[in-house]
RNA sequence: CGGGGUGUGGCGCAGUUGGCUAGCGCGCGUCGUUCGGGACGACGAGGUCGCCGGUUCAAGUCCGGCCACCCCGACCA
Protein backbone atom coordinates (compact mmCIF):
# COMPACT_ATOMS: atom_id res chain seq x y z
CA UNK A 1 0.00 0.00 0.00
CA UNK A 2 1.16 2.89 -0.77
CA UNK A 3 1.09 6.10 2.07
CA UNK A 4 -0.18 8.76 -0.17
CA UNK A 5 -3.16 6.25 -1.08
CA UNK A 6 -3.57 4.81 2.33
CA UNK A 7 -6.50 6.41 4.42
CA UNK A 8 -5.65 7.63 7.93
CA UNK A 9 -2.39 9.07 8.57
CA UNK A 10 -0.31 9.56 11.89
CA UNK A 11 -0.37 12.68 14.70
CA UNK A 12 2.59 14.80 16.08
CA UNK A 13 0.03 15.08 19.03
CA UNK A 14 -1.00 12.02 21.65
CA UNK A 15 -4.66 12.10 22.33
CA UNK A 16 -5.56 14.27 25.60
CA UNK A 17 -8.06 11.73 26.87
CA UNK A 18 -6.29 8.27 27.12
CA UNK A 19 -3.77 7.25 29.26
CA UNK A 20 -3.44 4.19 28.11
CA UNK A 21 -0.38 3.23 26.03
CA UNK A 22 -1.45 0.64 23.47
CA UNK A 23 -4.70 3.67 23.11
CA UNK A 24 -2.25 6.36 22.71
CA UNK A 25 -0.06 4.83 20.15
CA UNK A 26 -2.68 3.16 18.49
CA UNK A 27 -4.99 6.37 18.01
CA UNK A 28 -1.34 8.31 17.50
CA UNK A 29 -0.20 6.33 14.69
CA UNK A 30 -4.04 5.97 12.64
CA UNK A 31 -4.71 2.26 13.71
CA UNK A 32 -8.07 2.96 15.67
CA UNK A 33 -10.26 5.62 16.40
CA UNK A 34 -12.41 6.10 19.30
CA UNK A 35 -15.84 6.40 18.87
CA UNK A 36 -16.99 6.94 22.85
CA UNK A 37 -15.18 5.81 26.01
CA UNK A 38 -14.56 1.51 25.67
CA UNK A 39 -15.71 1.81 22.26
CA UNK A 40 -13.20 2.18 19.41
CA UNK A 41 -13.03 1.92 15.69
CA UNK A 42 -10.59 -0.31 13.67
CA UNK A 43 -9.25 1.52 11.01
CA UNK A 44 -7.07 -0.11 7.67
CA UNK A 45 -3.74 -0.92 9.49
CA UNK A 46 -5.79 -1.60 12.55
CA UNK A 47 -8.21 -4.08 10.72
CA UNK A 48 -4.99 -5.70 9.24
CA UNK A 49 -3.60 -6.21 12.67
CA UNK A 50 -6.90 -7.70 13.77
CA UNK A 51 -7.11 -9.89 11.00
CA UNK A 52 -3.84 -11.55 11.45
CA UNK A 53 -3.91 -12.24 14.60
CA UNK A 54 -7.47 -13.78 13.95
CA UNK A 55 -6.13 -16.11 10.95
CA UNK A 56 -3.53 -17.56 13.63
CA UNK A 57 -6.28 -18.58 15.77
CA UNK A 58 -8.51 -19.67 12.80
CA UNK A 59 -5.62 -21.96 12.16
CA UNK A 60 -4.71 -23.25 15.86
CA UNK A 61 -9.06 -23.91 16.38
CA UNK A 62 -8.95 -25.77 12.75
CA UNK A 63 -6.55 -27.65 14.08
CA UNK A 64 -8.32 -28.70 16.77
CA UNK A 65 -11.09 -29.81 14.61
CA UNK A 66 -12.70 -26.83 15.17
CA UNK A 67 -15.67 -25.44 12.86
CA UNK A 68 -15.96 -21.77 12.30
CA UNK A 69 -19.18 -20.44 12.38
CA UNK A 70 -20.95 -16.70 13.58
CA UNK A 71 -23.73 -16.24 15.64
CA UNK A 72 -26.30 -13.39 15.95
CA UNK A 73 -25.47 -10.03 18.16
CA UNK A 74 -29.20 -9.89 19.25
CA UNK A 75 -30.44 -12.53 21.98
CA UNK A 76 -33.77 -13.34 23.32
CA UNK A 77 -34.31 -13.11 26.62
CA UNK A 78 -36.27 -15.93 27.25
CA UNK A 79 -33.13 -18.17 26.69
CA UNK A 80 -30.99 -16.17 29.56
CA UNK A 81 -34.20 -16.57 32.11
CA UNK A 82 -33.33 -20.28 31.40
CA UNK A 83 -30.12 -19.87 33.26
CA UNK A 84 -31.18 -17.01 35.47
CA UNK A 85 -28.75 -14.61 33.84
CA UNK A 86 -31.08 -12.27 32.30
CA UNK A 87 -31.56 -10.12 35.45
CA UNK A 88 -29.37 -7.24 36.13
CA UNK A 89 -28.53 -8.15 38.98
CA UNK A 90 -27.28 -11.08 38.22
CA UNK A 91 -25.42 -9.91 35.28
CA UNK A 92 -24.45 -6.38 34.81
CA UNK A 93 -22.86 -5.49 32.01
CA UNK A 94 -26.11 -6.47 29.63
CA UNK A 95 -27.11 -4.25 26.85
CA UNK A 96 -30.90 -4.09 26.25
CA UNK A 97 -33.16 -3.12 23.74
CA UNK A 98 -36.47 -3.71 22.52
CA UNK A 99 -38.02 -5.22 19.35
CA UNK A 100 -40.61 -2.47 18.02
CA UNK A 101 -43.37 -4.86 19.28
CA UNK A 102 -42.40 -4.62 22.75
CA UNK A 103 -40.49 -7.62 22.83
CA UNK A 104 -37.19 -7.17 24.78
CA UNK A 105 -33.87 -8.25 23.45
CA UNK A 106 -30.14 -8.49 24.27
CA UNK A 107 -26.50 -7.33 22.85
CA UNK A 108 -24.52 -10.68 23.01
CA UNK A 109 -22.06 -10.22 25.82
CA UNK A 110 -21.72 -13.76 25.53
CA UNK A 111 -22.36 -16.43 23.39
CA UNK A 112 -22.53 -20.04 25.91
CA UNK A 113 -26.48 -19.83 26.32
CA UNK A 114 -27.29 -19.54 22.55
CA UNK A 115 -25.34 -21.84 21.11
CA UNK A 116 -26.46 -24.52 23.48
CA UNK A 117 -29.77 -23.71 23.20
CA UNK A 118 -28.97 -24.10 18.93
CA UNK A 119 -27.28 -27.29 19.23
CA UNK A 120 -30.31 -28.76 21.06
CA UNK A 121 -31.63 -28.58 16.64
CA UNK A 122 -28.32 -30.70 15.30
CA UNK A 123 -27.33 -32.93 18.43
CA UNK A 124 -29.47 -35.72 19.67
CA UNK A 125 -27.21 -38.45 19.71
CA UNK A 126 -23.63 -40.09 20.42
CA UNK A 127 -23.22 -40.07 16.90
CA UNK A 128 -23.59 -36.07 16.52
CA UNK A 129 -20.72 -35.98 18.80
CA UNK A 130 -18.63 -34.19 19.40
CA UNK A 131 -19.19 -30.99 18.21
CA UNK A 132 -16.33 -28.02 18.34
CA UNK A 133 -17.33 -24.92 17.24
CA UNK A 134 -16.02 -21.22 17.18
CA UNK A 135 -16.73 -18.13 16.03
CA UNK A 136 -14.82 -14.58 15.96
CA UNK A 137 -17.29 -12.26 17.51
CA UNK A 138 -17.81 -8.56 18.65
CA UNK A 139 -19.46 -8.99 22.26
CA UNK A 140 -21.23 -5.96 23.68
CA UNK A 141 -20.32 -5.53 27.57
CA UNK A 142 -22.38 -2.92 29.03
CA UNK A 143 -19.07 -1.83 31.55
CA UNK A 144 -19.61 0.64 34.65
CA UNK A 145 -15.95 2.28 33.27
CA UNK A 146 -13.91 1.25 30.64
CA UNK A 147 -10.33 1.86 30.75
CA UNK A 148 -6.79 0.54 29.59
CA UNK A 149 -8.25 1.28 26.11
CA UNK A 150 -8.92 -1.27 23.78
CA UNK A 151 -7.63 -3.98 26.27
CA UNK A 152 -10.98 -3.46 27.79
CA UNK A 153 -13.51 -2.08 25.98
CA UNK A 154 -17.72 -2.13 25.97
CA UNK A 155 -17.73 -3.70 22.35
CA UNK A 156 -14.72 -6.14 21.37
CA UNK A 157 -13.64 -8.68 19.60
CA UNK A 158 -13.55 -12.14 20.84
CA UNK A 159 -13.26 -15.56 19.77
CA UNK A 160 -14.84 -17.95 21.56
CA UNK A 161 -14.68 -21.65 20.78
CA UNK A 162 -17.32 -24.33 22.43
CA UNK A 163 -16.80 -28.24 23.01
CA UNK A 164 -19.59 -30.67 23.18
CA UNK A 165 -18.69 -33.86 24.10
CA UNK A 166 -19.96 -37.59 25.15
CA UNK A 167 -17.61 -37.80 28.22
CA UNK A 168 -15.58 -36.11 31.03
CA UNK A 169 -12.69 -38.62 29.29
CA UNK A 170 -13.16 -36.94 25.41
CA UNK A 171 -13.77 -33.59 27.20
CA UNK A 172 -10.79 -33.64 29.36
CA UNK A 173 -9.00 -34.43 26.04
CA UNK A 174 -9.87 -31.95 23.90
CA UNK A 175 -9.56 -29.27 26.68
CA UNK A 176 -5.66 -30.20 27.17
CA UNK A 177 -5.25 -29.84 23.14
CA UNK A 178 -6.69 -26.53 23.28
CA UNK A 179 -4.35 -25.41 25.98
CA UNK A 180 -1.42 -26.79 24.05
CA UNK A 181 -3.17 -24.72 21.00
CA UNK A 182 -3.61 -21.93 22.89
CA UNK A 183 -0.06 -21.60 23.59
CA UNK A 184 0.90 -21.81 19.90
CA UNK A 185 -1.46 -19.24 19.73
CA UNK A 186 0.39 -16.75 22.06
CA UNK A 187 3.97 -18.30 20.86
CA UNK A 188 2.77 -16.79 17.39
CA UNK A 189 1.60 -13.53 17.74
CA UNK A 190 4.98 -13.14 19.63
CA UNK A 191 3.92 -13.47 23.37
CA UNK A 192 5.12 -16.87 23.87
CA UNK A 193 7.81 -15.54 26.39
CA UNK A 194 5.51 -13.51 28.48
CA UNK A 195 2.30 -15.93 28.54
CA UNK A 196 1.52 -17.94 31.13
CA UNK A 197 -0.88 -21.03 32.09
CA UNK A 198 -2.58 -19.62 34.69
CA UNK A 199 -4.98 -21.12 37.71
CA UNK A 200 -7.96 -19.14 37.96
CA UNK A 201 -11.82 -19.91 39.80
CA UNK A 202 -13.63 -22.20 38.06
CA UNK A 203 -16.75 -20.26 39.21
CA UNK A 204 -20.21 -22.92 39.72
CA UNK A 205 -18.66 -25.60 37.70
CA UNK A 206 -15.21 -26.73 38.71
CA UNK A 207 -12.50 -25.61 40.71
CA UNK A 208 -10.37 -24.35 38.48
CA UNK A 209 -10.47 -22.51 35.20
CA UNK A 210 -7.70 -21.96 33.17
CA UNK A 211 -6.20 -18.55 32.03
CA UNK A 212 -3.66 -17.29 29.83
CA UNK A 213 -1.68 -14.36 31.18
CA UNK A 214 0.40 -11.78 30.03
CA UNK A 215 3.03 -10.12 31.72
CA UNK A 216 2.45 -6.80 31.94
CA UNK A 217 1.89 -3.32 33.73
CA UNK A 218 -0.78 -2.84 31.61
CA UNK A 219 -2.62 -5.64 33.24
CA UNK A 220 -5.13 -5.55 35.95
CA UNK A 221 -4.78 -8.95 37.28
CA UNK A 222 -1.89 -9.88 40.22
CA UNK A 223 -1.21 -13.73 39.57
CA UNK A 224 1.63 -15.62 41.26
CA UNK A 225 4.02 -17.45 38.82
CA UNK A 226 6.31 -20.20 39.54
CA UNK A 227 8.78 -19.11 36.49
CA UNK A 228 10.88 -22.41 36.25
CA UNK A 229 7.28 -24.50 36.29
CA UNK A 230 5.87 -21.85 33.93
CA UNK A 231 2.91 -22.13 35.81
CA UNK A 232 0.80 -19.31 37.83
CA UNK A 233 -1.78 -18.56 40.22
CA UNK A 234 -4.49 -15.66 39.94
CA UNK A 235 -4.31 -13.74 43.18
CA UNK A 236 -8.45 -14.54 43.60
CA UNK A 237 -7.83 -18.22 43.99
CA UNK A 238 -4.48 -18.43 46.05
CA UNK A 239 -4.50 -20.38 48.98
CA UNK A 240 -2.63 -23.15 51.06
CA UNK A 241 -4.61 -25.44 50.07
CA UNK A 242 -4.33 -24.91 46.66
CA UNK A 243 -0.96 -24.64 46.48
CA UNK A 244 -0.73 -27.69 47.99
CA UNK A 245 -2.90 -29.15 45.56
CA UNK A 246 -0.72 -27.85 42.73
CA UNK A 247 2.74 -28.65 44.01
CA UNK A 248 3.67 -25.25 43.52
CA UNK A 249 5.48 -23.42 46.87
CA UNK A 250 4.69 -19.71 48.20
CA UNK A 251 8.39 -18.94 48.33
CA UNK A 252 8.90 -19.83 45.01
CA UNK A 253 6.07 -17.85 44.03
CA UNK A 254 6.52 -14.03 42.74
CA UNK A 255 3.31 -11.49 42.46
CA UNK A 256 3.38 -9.70 38.97
CA UNK A 257 0.77 -8.14 37.31
CA UNK A 258 -0.71 -9.25 33.97
CA UNK A 259 -3.00 -9.03 31.35
CA UNK A 260 -5.74 -12.69 30.72
CA UNK A 261 -5.44 -12.45 27.00
CA UNK A 262 -7.67 -16.36 26.89
CA UNK A 263 -9.75 -18.20 29.47
CA UNK A 264 -10.77 -21.69 29.67
CA UNK A 265 -13.22 -23.79 31.33
CA UNK A 266 -15.82 -26.88 31.64
CA UNK A 267 -19.29 -26.49 32.30
CA UNK A 268 -19.49 -29.76 32.60
CA UNK A 269 -22.88 -31.25 32.40
CA UNK A 270 -24.74 -28.66 34.09
CA UNK A 271 -25.60 -26.02 30.95
CA UNK A 272 -26.47 -28.64 29.16
CA UNK A 273 -28.95 -29.81 31.80
CA UNK A 274 -29.82 -26.26 32.32
CA UNK A 275 -30.66 -25.66 28.62
CA UNK A 276 -31.85 -29.23 27.67
CA UNK A 277 -29.60 -30.68 25.78
CA UNK A 278 -29.51 -34.05 26.08
CA UNK A 279 -28.04 -37.19 23.71
CA UNK A 280 -28.37 -40.74 23.62
CA UNK A 281 -25.53 -42.89 24.14
CA UNK A 282 -25.13 -46.34 22.60
CA UNK A 283 -27.44 -47.56 25.16
CA UNK A 284 -29.98 -45.44 24.55
CA UNK A 285 -29.68 -43.38 27.77
CA UNK A 286 -30.46 -39.91 27.84
CA UNK A 287 -27.26 -37.95 29.07
CA UNK A 288 -26.56 -34.43 29.43
CA UNK A 289 -23.74 -33.00 26.68
CA UNK A 290 -20.47 -32.08 28.38
CA UNK A 291 -19.37 -28.72 27.48
CA UNK A 292 -16.29 -26.80 27.58
CA UNK A 293 -15.73 -22.83 26.81
CA UNK A 294 -12.52 -21.46 25.34
CA UNK A 295 -11.99 -17.64 24.96
CA UNK A 296 -8.88 -15.34 23.58
CA UNK A 297 -9.73 -11.35 23.44
CA UNK A 298 -8.55 -10.39 20.05
CA UNK A 299 -8.65 -6.62 20.13
CA UNK A 300 -7.57 -7.03 23.92
CA UNK A 301 -4.81 -9.57 22.50
CA UNK A 302 -3.84 -6.85 19.64
CA UNK A 303 -3.68 -4.18 22.84
CA UNK A 304 -1.50 -6.29 25.32
CA UNK A 305 1.38 -6.84 22.46
CA UNK A 306 1.19 -3.20 21.49
CA UNK A 307 1.43 -2.72 25.33
CA UNK A 308 3.89 -5.49 25.53
CA UNK A 309 6.56 -4.28 22.83
CA UNK A 310 6.24 -0.25 22.41
CA UNK A 311 9.31 1.46 23.06
CA UNK A 312 9.84 5.70 23.05
CA UNK A 313 9.40 6.26 19.13
CA UNK A 314 6.17 4.12 19.14
CA UNK A 315 4.42 0.74 18.40
CA UNK A 316 6.60 -2.68 17.58
CA UNK A 317 5.15 -5.29 16.28
CA UNK A 318 6.17 -8.57 15.98
CA UNK A 319 6.38 -9.90 12.58
CA UNK A 320 3.35 -12.14 12.56
CA UNK A 321 0.86 -9.87 13.19
CA UNK A 322 2.37 -6.33 11.78
CA UNK A 323 0.49 -5.08 9.40
CA UNK A 324 3.04 -4.87 6.77
CA UNK A 325 6.79 -6.39 6.76
CA UNK A 326 8.42 -3.49 5.21
CA UNK A 327 8.01 0.21 5.14
CA UNK A 328 9.96 1.48 2.34
CA UNK A 329 11.26 5.02 2.02
CA UNK A 330 12.08 6.75 -0.97
CA UNK A 331 14.17 10.27 -0.60
CA UNK A 332 14.89 13.14 -2.06
CA UNK A 333 12.94 14.11 -5.59
CA UNK A 334 15.48 12.64 -8.01
CA UNK A 335 13.06 10.65 -10.43
CA UNK A 336 15.87 8.04 -10.16
CA UNK A 337 15.75 7.50 -6.92
CA UNK A 338 11.50 7.00 -7.55
CA UNK A 339 11.67 4.94 -10.12
CA UNK A 340 13.75 2.81 -8.13
CA UNK A 341 11.79 2.54 -5.39
CA UNK A 342 9.06 1.95 -7.58
CA UNK A 343 10.39 -1.19 -8.89
CA UNK A 344 11.50 -2.61 -5.46
CA UNK A 345 7.90 -2.09 -4.34
CA UNK A 346 6.42 -3.81 -7.00
CA UNK A 347 9.03 -6.90 -6.99
CA UNK A 348 8.63 -7.06 -3.16
CA UNK A 349 4.66 -6.78 -3.46
CA UNK A 350 4.77 -9.74 -6.20
CA UNK A 351 7.10 -11.56 -4.15
CA UNK A 352 4.43 -11.90 -1.19
CA UNK A 353 5.44 -9.51 1.27
CA UNK A 354 3.14 -6.92 2.40
CA UNK A 355 4.75 -3.07 1.71
CA UNK A 356 3.91 -0.11 3.08
CA UNK A 357 5.30 2.35 0.74
CA UNK A 358 6.44 6.02 2.14
CA UNK A 359 6.00 8.14 -1.37
CA UNK A 360 5.12 10.56 0.08
CA UNK A 361 6.60 14.07 -0.57
CA UNK A 362 8.51 14.54 2.78
CA UNK A 363 11.47 15.02 4.45
CA UNK A 364 13.41 11.95 5.46
CA UNK A 365 13.09 12.60 8.90
CA UNK A 366 9.19 12.77 8.97
CA UNK A 367 9.25 9.42 6.85
CA UNK A 368 11.53 7.70 9.96
CA UNK A 369 9.15 9.05 12.36
CA UNK A 370 6.48 7.50 10.90
CA UNK A 371 8.10 4.16 10.38
CA UNK A 372 9.05 4.07 13.75
CA UNK A 373 5.91 5.06 15.12
CA UNK A 374 3.86 2.56 12.88
CA UNK A 375 5.98 -0.08 14.09
CA UNK A 376 6.57 -1.81 11.09
CA UNK A 377 9.16 -4.70 11.13
CA UNK A 378 11.47 -3.79 8.70
CA UNK A 379 12.84 -0.19 7.37
CA UNK A 380 13.87 0.16 3.33
CA UNK A 381 15.33 3.27 2.83
CA UNK A 382 16.11 4.11 -1.42
CA UNK A 383 18.10 7.07 -2.03
CA UNK A 384 20.88 8.69 -4.32
CA UNK A 385 23.39 6.75 -1.79
CA UNK A 386 22.28 3.89 -1.59
CA UNK A 387 21.84 3.97 -5.66
CA UNK A 388 25.27 4.43 -6.05
CA UNK A 389 25.73 1.25 -5.09
CA UNK A 390 22.92 -0.30 -6.57
CA UNK A 391 21.71 -1.31 -3.27
CA UNK A 392 18.94 -0.50 -1.00
CA UNK A 393 19.52 0.41 2.86
CA UNK A 394 17.55 -2.44 5.35
CA UNK A 395 17.06 -1.65 9.20
CA UNK A 396 15.29 -3.29 11.56
CA UNK A 397 12.25 -1.73 14.04
CA UNK A 398 14.44 -3.43 16.62
CA UNK A 399 17.95 -2.00 16.60
CA UNK A 400 19.67 0.56 15.11
CA UNK A 401 21.91 -1.58 12.49
CA UNK A 402 21.78 -0.97 8.55
CA UNK A 403 22.58 -3.09 5.85
CA UNK A 404 23.12 -2.45 1.84
CA UNK A 405 21.10 -5.29 0.17
CA UNK A 406 20.14 -5.94 -3.27
CA UNK A 407 17.02 -6.58 -4.49
CA UNK A 408 17.06 -10.58 -3.78
CA UNK A 409 18.21 -10.71 -0.61
CA UNK A 410 16.08 -8.20 1.07
CA UNK A 411 13.69 -10.93 -0.69
CA UNK A 412 15.51 -13.25 1.18
CA UNK A 413 15.70 -11.93 4.80
CA UNK A 414 12.06 -10.50 4.66
CA UNK A 415 10.74 -13.97 3.26
CA UNK A 416 12.57 -15.69 5.47
CA UNK A 417 11.32 -13.99 8.76
CA UNK A 418 7.88 -14.78 8.67
C1' C B 1 -22.31 3.54 41.19
C1' G B 2 -19.29 6.94 45.06
C1' G B 3 -15.02 10.66 44.99
C1' G B 4 -11.94 14.01 42.02
C1' G B 5 -10.78 16.52 37.36
C1' U B 6 -11.53 18.40 32.28
C1' G B 7 -14.66 20.28 27.96
C1' U B 8 -12.14 26.64 23.35
C1' G B 9 -10.98 25.22 14.70
C1' G B 10 -9.14 18.20 12.69
C1' C B 11 -5.19 17.34 17.01
C1' G B 12 -2.55 19.58 21.40
C1' C B 13 -3.18 24.03 24.24
C1' A B 14 -3.44 29.64 26.20
C1' G B 15 -7.22 33.08 27.37
C1' U B 16 -5.67 37.92 33.64
C1' U B 17 -10.23 40.82 38.55
C1' G B 18 -16.47 39.61 32.94
C1' G B 19 -14.90 44.35 28.13
C1' C B 20 -13.36 45.58 21.96
C1' U B 21 -12.45 41.74 15.16
C1' A B 22 -11.29 34.66 20.54
C1' G B 23 -5.29 33.63 20.19
C1' C B 24 -0.80 30.00 19.82
C1' G B 25 1.66 25.30 18.11
C1' C B 26 0.76 21.12 14.92
C1' G B 27 -2.01 19.80 10.80
C1' C B 28 -4.53 21.72 6.07
C1' G B 29 -4.45 24.90 0.91
C1' U B 30 -1.44 27.96 -2.87
C1' C B 31 3.52 29.71 -4.34
C1' G B 32 8.80 29.65 -3.69
C1' U B 33 13.40 27.91 -1.44
C1' U B 34 14.86 23.23 0.81
C1' C B 35 15.64 17.63 1.05
C1' G B 36 19.24 11.10 5.37
C1' G B 37 15.92 11.97 11.73
C1' G B 38 9.58 15.64 12.43
C1' A B 39 12.94 22.48 7.36
C1' C B 40 11.91 27.78 6.13
C1' G B 41 9.43 32.21 3.99
C1' A B 42 4.93 34.59 2.03
C1' C B 43 -0.22 34.43 1.56
C1' G B 44 -4.75 31.79 2.97
C1' A B 45 -8.98 28.58 4.76
C1' G B 46 -11.03 26.81 9.21
C1' G B 47 -14.25 28.15 15.77
C1' U B 48 -22.74 28.67 17.34
C1' C B 49 -15.89 28.63 23.14
C1' G B 50 -19.92 20.77 25.18
C1' C B 51 -25.56 21.75 25.59
C1' C B 52 -29.73 24.43 27.94
C1' G B 53 -31.17 28.28 31.06
C1' G B 54 -29.97 32.52 34.26
C1' U B 55 -27.25 37.19 36.10
C1' U B 56 -25.34 41.64 33.40
C1' C B 57 -25.07 47.43 29.33
C1' A B 58 -21.67 43.33 28.14
C1' A B 59 -20.39 36.06 29.34
C1' G B 60 -15.19 31.66 26.67
C1' U B 61 -14.87 34.10 31.63
C1' C B 62 -19.94 34.44 36.91
C1' C B 63 -24.39 31.12 38.68
C1' G B 64 -27.71 26.66 38.03
C1' G B 65 -29.00 22.19 35.49
C1' C B 66 -27.72 18.50 31.98
C1' C B 67 -24.29 15.79 28.76
C1' A B 68 -19.57 13.86 27.45
C1' C B 69 -14.55 12.51 28.45
C1' C B 70 -10.46 11.24 31.95
C1' C B 71 -8.49 9.50 36.76
C1' C B 72 -9.11 6.81 41.76
C1' G B 73 -12.31 3.29 44.07
C1' A B 74 -16.15 -0.54 43.82
C1' C B 75 -17.38 -4.14 39.84
C1' C B 76 -15.27 -7.62 36.07
C1' A B 77 -19.69 -15.74 34.63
Amino acid sequence: MRLTELFTKTSKNLPADETSKNAQLLIQAGYIYKEMAGVYAFLPLGLKVIENIKQIIREEMNSLGGQEFIMTTLQRKELWEKTNRWDDRKVDVWFKSKLKNGTEVGLGWSHEEQITEMMKNYISSYRDLPAYVYQFQTKMRNEKRSKSGIMRGREFVMKDMYSYTTSDTTHQKFYDQTIEAYKQVFERVGLGKKTYLTFASGGDFTQFSHEFQTLTEAGEDVIYLDKSKKLAVNKEVLTTEVLEQLGLKRSELQEVKAAEVGNIFSFGGTKSEQLGLYFDDEAGHSRPVILGSYGIGVSRLMGVIAECFADDKGLVWPQAVAPAQAYLISLGDDSKVAKAADELYKSLTEAGIAVLYDDRDLRAGEKFADADLMGIPWRIVVSDKTLTQHKYELKARTNDQTQLLGTEDIQKVLGNSH
